[in-house]
DNA sequence: ATTTTTACCGAAAACGTTTCCGAAAAATTA
DNA sequence: TAATTTTTCGGAAACGTTTTCGGTAAAAAT
């Protein structure tokens, strides 16, 4: 396997190297005839140029990490694939970490994205934030960092966030105006940021409607669809149910139905229930689940964006993309006794 | 952002940049304390060596490609996040592009990978396998190959594939046992190789047990759940339901056990399923859906060990690994009549 | 005491590009 | 025709490493 090289070129026409870089880069003078024979030539000969040697010239990597705590759900998998489609079709490369919900992981990955010379990072940082002030002291020494989800209002980096607290307040709605009177919600781990946003919108839909303390209940679950079936264990042995759930994500939604299926409930004749982040599952459980979609598509590219734009000019302003989603109403939050 | 070099840190100890290297690759001879000299004050300084600079210098990009034809689902997904885990842990990193199951796309994603300077490919081909004879030449001619999946046998290169013969056809027998008189299969696309192995096996389960032509059908469905609606509508239309259905995998049974239970049929009483390719939904739903879970974990570490034995050398021979897996039972298969 | 070996280290070439600088050639102007 | 400008190109430094080669000094062997 012996590559071709630009001297290879060079040397069968009798040109200097720059005139073969130049060929290529068409960025500086060349006439148009010898370029065209030293692009005819080098595709004959096989020449391709060697990213590696190209990136210790312009002392540019053209790689940038992605952190991100899984992908192997749903979730992540298309942000990973958003963000993939948006940097490769700009050139860069895109390397991959998983911090698998654990901090040390995370700040480890981290740690060797930036030493790998990555041009730049995104991030949906995991539950303990202790790396936080590391992130921002890269940040702010000029390393561009996108954060993604997962993360406070006041961070000064550019960040893409969805709404959660709104749509979380217009999940929690939907059942209200269904006529369901106790609603319990199924939160993920409390240290999260998302999941305290998603608690946030609950207790607003239950002040605004004025659903009184007894009526409504926040019960930590997490975010996998077994955390949801060991709640509901919990609950049926206290002789605890409610109306209706609202649940932190389809996941643990999934999993709190079949648990209920299994012991002799209906949904939603009995429990009604509505996930979030909507999953392609959702659509095929019975009863289908309703959920509120988060554009992940239109998240991840915002995030690319912007970190492109602090790669190319590292005095851009800091940013803050805030987005809505659509909420989907399907057979398991709908009470027939409503018609 | 300037960074460190090995110049610096030479520099400040009056060494010369060779003994710098050397203290970081404990290769060739230098005295002890030198070294914890050189290293302790390379880390005070903050000093990383630019990976970029050794890639060149060593004509090693440490680079692995990988091609799989999406992972928004489970499995390739799982096959992904292991073998990102073997290959980062040698030292590697990997890039990992889609084909979209689009034979174009993957031969330009390969041909991006090669001329990227990637040390070597692990590529789980798409279904026009006309790309086939491509890879072979870049195999032949010294780039490390290895297959995973959806690859005939015949093939001259290393690869993993999974034994789907045998475990279509212990899937279906599982099916004859229960009882079930008349059991169609959903097929994956018919010019995929793993398509036509679980249909090998499907009709091996048949002949075995003299099951006559009347009593089983193949029917082309695809991979996708709504592809597996989609035919059962045809067969309701056309009043033509078996007692049970073999699908090519999850996502298919599930998408026809929807549609079956919309139309007021019940599985398993009406009619059974069995999966393929388990994933973790199949536990979910209701019924939980029989399947045959492969060791995607096991798949993926042979795949990544073959290439990087061909990696270190280049006349390691060729090896196919065939992996086993194994059949769970559950609500989705089991004939109540029987007891 | 002399020779030989060993341990350690520096100089410099090499990896394959880009890009600055200056010069030759061509085109334009006077 | 001479002077000036523009176009095109080659030489060489630079990017940050590794690694070969050779040399010196110290240690060991004779």
């Amino acid at each position: 396997m012996k590559h071709v090289t630009i001297k290879d070129v060079a040397k069968r026409l009798n040109v200097s190297v720059s005139s073969v870089s130049r060929a290529f880069n068409n960025k500086y003078d060349i006439k148009k005839e010898t370029k065209e024979l030293i692009l005819s030539t080098a595709k004959e000969m096989g020449y391709y140029p060697n990213p590696i040697a190209k990136k210790l010239s312009q002392n540019k990597s053209l790689n940038i990490g992605v952190v991100v705590p899984e992908f192997i759900n749903e979730y992540y998998s298309e942000i990973v694939i958003a963000l993939q489609d948006v940097l490769i079709s700009k050139g860069y490369q895109v390397l991959v970490m998983q911090s698998d919900e654990k901090p040390e992981l995370e700040l480890k990955n981290v740690e060797t994205l930036i030493h790998s010379m990555t041009d730049g990072l995104i991030i949906a940082p995991t539950v303990g934030n202790n790396n936080m002030s590391y992130y921002l002291e890269q940040h702010n020494a000029g390393y561009p960092i996108v954060f993604l989800n997962r993360i406070d209002d006041s961070v000064a980096a550019s960040k893409v966030i969805f709404n959660n607290v709104k749509w979380s307040f217009f999940a929690t709605e939907h059942l209200i105006r269904q006529g369901y009177k106790k609603i319990y919600h199924l939160s993920g781990y409390k240290n999260l940021s998302v999941s305290k946003e998603r608690i946030e919108g609950f207790k607003k839909a239950m002040f605004k409607h004025n659903v009184v303390k007894e009526n409504y209940k926040i019960i930590e679950a997490g975010l996998l669809a077994e955390e949801g079936m060991e709640i509901i264990e919990d609950l049926i042995y206290n002789h605890d149910l409610p109306d209706a759930f609202f649940c932190v994500n389809d996941m643990v939604a999934m999993g709190a139905m079949k648990k209920l299926r299994d012991n002799g409930y209906s949904v939603p004749d009995d429990i009604a229930f509505i996930g979030f982040t909507e999953t392609r599952m959702a659509e095929l459980v019975t009863p289908q689940l309703s959920s509120v979609k988060q554009p992940t598509f239109k998240m991840a590219k915002a995030a690319a964006e912007l970190l492109l734009k602090r790669i190319e000019n590292a005095n851009e302003p800091i940013e803050t993309v805030v987005m809505n989603g659509e909420l989907n109403i399907r057979e398991s939050s709908i009470n027939k006794a409503l018609d």
